[in-house]
DNA sequence: CCTGTTCCATAACGGTCGGTATATAATAAG
DNA sequence: CTTATTATATACCGACCGTTATGGAACAGG
């Protein structure tokens, strides 16, 4: 029942060949759900940015929600890169500098939509929206364990200072990378958020 | 035509008297529009809170987009109130104080709904909701004025460094707002939040 | 060829959306 | 009383929502 979405190999497919590749096309529902929110995207705005129709889409990819969740993992690989990426770096300032201007790259770009997609899709309620918003909380608290565990060893080695609370300094750097992406979204020009970032990094604890 | 919607005196009105109160009404709107944002919020959500029919909906506040202006009017004189009340606090960090510490009241209490109304209605996007979000951008560019004239007012008085950009750390006040909002909106405890504002204000740079 | 399977295209489903037409009820003025 | 004016209640509008049934087109194996 359930399909392979990954683009299968041209071996052992016995009906009609689909007419369209799988990739590209979750890669255009990620750009109408970035730029419109789970619920703002309609049926309608997604197949014509895939280039097929309804049957088509449900056929490939179960829903509506199915297809979301599918372009969230998909945004996750491809977009929030930058935040694994962050936590290899040596200190505990220089993540979090990579982190926010990571950000900045992502969600104050101009060859993708503005903002954060998940974010977006998460603020809006409409009660079908309920798992959305709780898929896209879980995905945020473990990526936000990730990075208390990260400072927690920096205060070990002695990079903040150890009255510094590594859970609140990790929730004041979300709450940064949060508003960054809603000023993006706002209209925020480059120069503007780093200016945030310049800032927010003069604030940082010395070791 | 234009109906004065704040409650009319008793005196000249000729038709038949309306049933309900408009203020209350309007409030209960507010209500639903915070909780669910403007996409979200239906008609018949709205009606139903409000306790009114429809027709009598449209003729009171003339339609929804209508109704939800004026629902923002009244969250940020009662709701936003400690903004205004915080840029007159005696120094530069005890605005910043102010401002976190209300933004949890206000956004992290429990007899409202979670999270920023504001911020909620302006991050869904569509297309019927581009004035909505405009609306939203206009006032929160205004507000924060305001604050970049205090920061550089406290320069002056040599209560921040002056090698502090005022503008920057504006918008990095700015962010930590926004994602308290967005925190409390996903389901942070006050505990936490107040976690990530006591670590913020230990960042603040000392004059 | 035929059969089975899979995909595409059209059209339609019931439901909800924001917004109204219509008719009736309640008041003030004459 | 009648008349004018305004509010209410019901029912409805066209448009769009997410989803699916239907019928034909394109392939593989026999």
């Amino acid at each position: 029942m359930e399909q392979d979405v990954i683009s299968a190999p041209a071996s052992g497919q016995k009906g009609r060949p689909r007419e369209f590749c799988v990739d590209q096309a979750l890669a255009e529902a990620l750009h109408v759900f970035w730029a419109k929110g789970y619920d703002g995207a309609s049926m309608t705005d997604l197949t014509e940015a895939m280039g097929i129709t309804k049957p088509s889409l449900y056929a490939a990819f179960g829903n509506k929600e199915a297809l979301f969740h599918k372009a969230l993992d998909l945004y996750e690989q491809e977009k929030l890169e930058y935040g694994r990426a962050a936590l290899e770096q040596p200190t505990a300032r220089k993540v979090a500098e990579y982190y926010l201007h990571g950000a900045i790259d992502v969600h104050g770009g101009t060859s993708d939509p503005k903002g954060c997609m998940g974010l977006i899709s998460s603020l809006a309620c409409s009660p079908e929206a309920e798992s959305i918003k709780a898929d896209v909380v879980r995905r945020r608290a473990s990526s936000q364990r990730l990075l208390v565990e990260r400072f927690e060893r920096a205060k070990a080695e002695g990079d903040i200072p150890a009255h510094v609370d590594a859970e609140g300094l990790t929730s004041v750097l979300y709450a940064l990378l949060q508003g960054i992406t809603v000023q993006a979204g706002a209209g925020a020009t480059r120069a503007e958020l780093e200016r945030l970032v310049d800032t927010s990094m003069t604030l940082w604890p010395s070791p």
